[in-house]
DNA sequence: CAGTGGTTGCACAT
DNA sequence: ATGTGCAACCACTG
């Protein structure tokens, strides 16, 4: 293990996991190193408008500004760089003399595709490459090994094979005071050269809409302040947040720093455990606090190992359903212009914040799909893929095949409404308020469904229905019966039920025969 | 093959 | 607050 005591000359490659606790990666890069270069690329790939949108770069750049100073104060440095990761990594590893390269496992698409291809040029310029997993619990090969080779569609089929496989690791120990510095006569490696930039050096506006704030300090303050309530924490249960709350939101807003690898997932795991233990009656998984880890380990595990997992076509846990291809359903949805409050207040949270409840973003998303507009999952993915701060291909594409029931969930004719699924938090409509002044005057009553004020109510607050507001695009309950009925029909249309005698097809009718039977024994009921 | 359960539906009953 | 009808899905189990 000759590498092992030569002296090294590390590349420590950040993507995610922008932090210093909890980074084997870190550590790995140390090693017996003279030497350690903490880089991130900025890879023009991931810096378009269209991919994503002011808020979330702006907590990117926030992160990347906390993380250079921590490394400062090691007296390292973050040297950003820009360009594309396969042009700039091979240029600085031969400028550098650089022996080893350490990153951190990255399941997505893209990752897989650029990290195998700089792994193959690492090992041909005779670099040691070493990849650590920190950014899930748990490898997500093992999890699906644990599953019989494939990965569960289901939370119980998780839960065994995660419960099979035992704790996850315990976070590393954290880096020591005084880092490896950086050869000083390395070429381009200057302070002034390798900064972060601002977000009008990349062409965005010069600030940011949302006041959510990135960066690994941020990130600790806020796990301790938001486990600090330890009533609360034991107390979670998802399912029972009010998507309202704005002021205070009803869940922690870790979100965007598990993303981005502020927080690792399993310092979250270990603290959650904590209090766990010391408050004995707690609520559990899957509505738990620590259930929605494991809900977000659940969907790295199934992205990672299903193929066009980002798609319909072609994925074979999707179902393949005939969406309206309605650009004007889709821009009026996006544009908060449905005309129906509670999902056009919730749009525009998420372009002002970057952030909603999970359950006021099950409402927009069973709008858009199979609720009323029955446009693709795959557009409203997009949406929420650039403007969500915590935007995270595995979770969103995953969450968007569950809401749009082509996935995970079935039970289409369950419809979220736009108007009574609000009000029941909010009945006074203080969340449409702040979030569409236009209706900041209509009294409590109409708010919800301000197309049935009279017109002298709409006068009077100052804005007229179809004038300064939309009226409605669709009628609800026309638009979702008939959505219903569609489902149906694009459910018994799946292709793998075409041929008889198949073996899908001989499941199908098994199925069906549970239905009669369960039909007759309702008739029996009846009689 | 029958039955059970599925993080989070709605409207209306009691 | 809990229960029901709505029309009836799927994955998984034994």
């Amino acid at each position: 293990m000759p590498s092992a005591v030569a002296p090294q000359r590390s590349i420590l490659w950040f993507r995610k996991g922008l932090r210093l606790h909890d980074n084997p990666a870190l550590l790995a890069a140390i090693q017996s190193a003279t030497h350690l270069y903490p880089v991130f690329v900025l890879d023009p790939w991931f810096l378009k408008p269209e991919r994503v949108g002011v808020n979330r770069l702006n907590f990117l750049l926030e992160s990347l500004t906390d993380l250079r100073s921590s490394l400062q104060a090691r007296g390292s440095n973050l040297l950003v760089l820009r360009g594309t990761p396969q042009d700039v990594l091979p240029r600085v590893w031969k400028d550098w003399n650089i022996t080893r390269l350490c990153f951190e496992v990255d399941t997505e698409e893209y990752a897989k595709d650029r990290d195998s291809k700089i792994t193959e040029a690492a090992k041909q310029a005779g670099i040691e490459v070493v990849t650590c997993v920190s950014h899930t619990l748990y490898d997500t090969k093992d999890v699906v090994a644990k599953n019989g080779g494939k990965p569960p569609l289901t939370y119980k089929g998780f839960e065994k094979a995660i419960t099979s496989l035992g704790p996850p690791p315990a976070p590393v120990a954290d880096p020591p005071a005084n880092l490896p510095p950086i050869d000083a006569s390395s070429k381009g490696t200057d302070s002034s050269e390798t900064g972060v930039p601002s977000l009008t050096d990349l062409g965005y506006p010069d600030e940011a809409s949302t006041d959510i704030k990135g960066g690994e300090t941020e990130a600790l303050a806020r796990l301790a302040e938001q486990l600090s309530d330890k009533a609360w924490v034991a107390a979670f249960e998802k399912p029972k947040g009010d998507p309202t709350a704005f002021i205070k939101p009803a869940t922690t807003v870790l979100s965007p720093h598990l993303k981005f690898g502020c927080l690792s997932p399993r310092l979250f795991y270990e603290a959650l455990q904590r209090v766990y233990k010391e408050k004995k009656q707690h609520s559990k998984p899957p509505v738990s606090l620590l259930g929605q880890l494991l809900w977000r380990e659940f969907y790295y595990v199934v992205a990672a190992h299903t193929p066009n997992y980002h798609r319909m076509e072609g994925n074979p846990i999707c179902k393949q359903i005939p969406w309206d291809d309605n650009e004007d359903f889709f821009r009026a949805w996006e544009d908060s212009r449905t005309g129906y409050p509670w999902i056009d207040a919730i749009m525009a949270q998420l372009r002002r914040t970057g952030w909603m409840h999970h359950l006021a973003r099950h409402c927009v998303a069973c709008f858009l799909t199979r609720g009323d507009l029955y446009v693709s999952w795959e557009r409203g993915r997009d949406t929420f893929d650039r403007l969500l701060i915590d935007g995270d291909p595995s979770l969103n594409s995953g969450n968007w095949m569950w809401l749009s029931a082509s996935s995970f969930f079935y039970q289409y004719f369950r419809v979220y409404s736009p108007v009574t699924y609000g009000k029941k938090y909010d009945p006074e409509g203080k969340y449409v308020k702040h979030f569409l002044p236009i209706l900041k005057d209509y009294p409590p009553k109409y708010i919800w469904e301000p197309w049935k004020a009279p017109l002298s109510v709409q006068e009077a607050a100052g804005c007229i229905i179809g004038k300064d507001y939309p009226a409605p695009i669709v009628d609800h309950a026309e638009a979702s019966r008939r959505c219903i009925q569609r489902m149906k029909q694009a459910y018994d249309n799946q292709p793998h039920a075409a041929q008889p005698g198949t073996k899908e097809a001989l499941k199908r009718s098994a199925n069906d025969g549970a239905n009669g039977a369960l039909k007759a024994k309702k008739a029996r009921r009846g009689n």
